[in-house]
DNA sequence: ACGTTCATACGATAAACGACGTACTACGAT
DNA sequence: ATCGTAGTACGTCGTTTATCGTATGAACGT
């Protein structure tokens, strides 16, 4: 599950999918990963068989949603703590890319 | 970071330093892991290069300690999360292991 | 029926990782 | 001076991982 999490790409799926509300649902082409498809279709996996999101077939589409309750339950604070984290270090980078005065 | 935490004996590190008091210290040895010296001293450099802990020499031993302080300022609330969200995990697999009635 | 789109499956490959053993250094005790 | 102890450095080995390309399958529109 850490490990899971532990991928740039990965995160960028969850934080992408996170302010999704309840039961709304991406399709995996709804974001932009600098990666062919292959890996995107790699990286769901891994996010799917750590119980980190659901995937179900919507037609012609795989739609994708993260498990907010699930994941809440098993691990408390988890998912947020990492999402925060994370915007604080890119906040971070951001500003020293920027180099300010 | 995530990456440095998502490892099992790794994390069994931390869990150990985890209720050291403040500026408390613990030398690499103090630990029983089931694992040679060498991949003893290649789990710390990770948890060190990570930011995870800090690590002095006190004489012939080498101190450990997590840097609680700094971890908390970059990633509020992360480590507790994950310990928390371990340790209800590791108490699962336990149940799960004694097979109740 | 045909082509398009979305996603998966199946290699292949190069890099990273965890684990090991051995050799080495630094310090303290005898 | 010698030995033991604690940890590191380095090389190796097998496994896992992230990435790719190509081929495949399923659903929709024309």
């Amino acid at each position: 599950m850490l490990h899971a999490l532990s991928d740039p790409m990965r995160l960028q799926i969850v934080r992408f999918l996170w302010p999704l509300e309840q039961d709304e649902e991406a399709p995996c082409s709804a974001i932009d990963l600098a990666i062919t498809k292959s890996t995107t279709t790699h990286h769901f996996r891994v996010l799917r068989e750590a119980g980190v999101i659901r995937q179900v077939y919507r037609g012609t589409a795989k739609m994708n949603a993260l498990r907010r309750g699930d994941l809440d339950a098993l691990f408390p604070g988890l998912l947020d703590a990492i999402l925060t984290a994370d915007a604080a270090r890119r906040g971070r980078e951001d500003r020293l890319a920027r180099s300010p005065a």
